[in-house]
DNA sequence: GACCGAGTATAAGTCATGGTGATGGAAGAA
DNA sequence: TTCTTCCATCACCATGACTTATACTCGGTC
């Protein structure tokens, strides 16, 4: 298509005829304040014709006139005094934009949604949570729990603004960055005199297509392990559930095996470290002040901590 | 005072940097509506670039980014919704504040403020009036009764915006258009058996200074009387009523010596026509379609009613 | 009543802005 | 891969906005 600029669109030529720029309405409002073009133009830093011409030009677009004379002055008519409203109205509203813009812009308003997977929504993010909550009270903050690859894909469908997974995706509109470096250990039943496990043994781990079992495929592949896996299950609550019962062998991080409900539950028996995951937050290239702030909780606490690998 | 380009007023430029042309909040909405730069463009009659740099534009004055990138596509910010929510109230707004002044400019709407002598309120404009609110019921409607001179006066003021009086003031910022030529009377006693005033009548005649009164004594002048007058009233009703009661000869446009009221005093006996006086609609030279509609009804009233000046 | 100061409009020139068309790059589709 | 789609960038040009200088109009003054 081509656009020429001797035959303008009609109805385009139309719209745009009837629109003029705020500045105009700023002018009106310094002429209406200080009740003259010539005081109104120095205060607003321009010269008096500028401003003469301007407000000619709003008269013409509006097709109205906004001033009569008064001798040599000019005074607002009915309908200047309407567009006056209108124009005092549509600065506060761009004042008050501008407010909301930069609370966002400093990452202090606005929405956060945020996904994690279970292991970092239970063991590594609450406290980043809370106290980002405290810093940012103005922020909205949800949340979501899933798998990586679920959270990958719904922070690519921009319904989610920060995940932290494991593993970096291999993505070019998409920035990662690690917050944390999992140790996962065998773990076997409580009744098991052995520290490594069986070659014949039953495996309990993380689902096949997962990004953990990925990493643990390969690192028990690295100790010569190829597991027979019994069950398999996201919930790494159900994994250790299962091997407390005797079920098999599994992988996992080491707060994990060690949960608190597990005092009840008869202890795991560890075996060697398998591999490292590592747990990264994952958001889209567009810079967001609020995720940004949030990321550098998660590392802070990260680095403050005392290593929760050991 | 002179005004340089190169150092212009910070405070000034701080304000005008912000501010922006409303066709980039039209050319928002429209991307934001049809999702695309590219629809948006060909839909507003511009070019692809000119909308893209538009918005750039529009960006960098607001300080935040309205857009991200989505594939080849863009799409909203958090922020970028904030403006077009803004966008669209302030678009809206405006087409809003046209239909108002359209309304206004044919007259179809606003405050007219109209201001008449006694005899033009009693006699002459009650049906104006009614037929005028009839036509235009969105016309806020005040009326004041007051003299010639002081109506001209707040005329003049803009606190009336249309006058009924006596006499074409010689203003070049005024504009009249005669409304009536109403004959002026004398009138004496109920009792008196003369048609004509005696030569040491008492006279009850409006104020000194008043314009009617100066017509009066041309007329009466003209007619070789000197009147001695005993007694002046704005009011024609007290004029009437103190020449009932016989205190003296006045002189009066017929319908108010013939009031309704009389039906219980005694009827004024009708002396000779002295003058005529000419009621003249008088408004500021600036047009306003409220004043010329109901002026408008103002003449064509006086042309269809039968002469009340017999 | 001519003159002057105040307030605004108009004129002519300069620079900024916003437009156009052409082109380029990046992402998705074939 | 290659093609297509969508947006960004570029160079160029028309328009618009601002500048200074000047004219006009009104009100006050001698």
């Amino acid at each position: 298509m081509t656009y020429t600029r001797s035959v303008p669109n009609p109805e385009a030529l139309a719209l745009d005829a009837g629109l003029f720029h705020l500045r105009q309405l700023a002018y009106l409002r310094e002429v209406a304040r200080l009740d003259g073009f010539t005081r109104a133009a120095e205060a607003l830093g321009v010269s008096q014709p500028a401003l003469s011409q301007s407000l000619a030009d709003l008269e013409r677009r509006l097709g109205v006139p906004l001033f009569e004379p008064d001798g040599r002055h000019r005074r607002l008519t009915d309908e200047g005094r309407e567009v006056l409203a209108f124009a005092e109205r549509a600065l506060s509203d761009l004042a008050a934009l501008r407010e909301r813009l930069d609370a966002r812009r400093r990452g202090e308003a606005g929405l956060l949604r945020v996904g994690m997977i279970d292991a970092a929504s239970l063991y590594v993010l609450p406290e980043v949570i809370r106290r980002y909550r405290l810093q940012h009270p103005e922020v909205e903050l949800s949340l979501v729990v899933d798998t990586s690859t679920e959270l990958t894909a719904r922070l690519r469908a921009f319904e989610l603004d920060l995940v932290f997974v494991v593993g970096a995706p291999a993505d070019s509109d998409l920035r990662a960055d690690e917050v944390l470096r999992e140790p996962l250990y065998v773990f076997g039943p409580p009744a098991s005199r052995l520290r490594t496990p069986p070659a014949d043994a039953d495996w309990v781990l993380y689902p096949a297509g997962s990004r953990t079992r990925a990493v643990i495929d390969a690192g028990l592949a690295s100790l010569g392990i190829a597991p027979r896996v019994a069950l398999e299950s996201h919930n790494p609550e159900v994994l250790r559930q299962m091997v407390a019962l005797g079920l098999g062998w599994t992988v996992l991080p080491l707060p994990v095996a060690e949960e608190r409900s597990a005092g009840r539950a008869p202890r795991l028996r560890q075996g060697p470290l398998v591999t490292e995951r590592s747990l990264v937050g994952v958001r889209r290239r567009a810079e967001n002040a609020r995720v940004e702030a949030f990321l550098a909780l998660a590392r802070e606490r990260h680095e403050d901590a005392p290593d929760t690998s050991k």
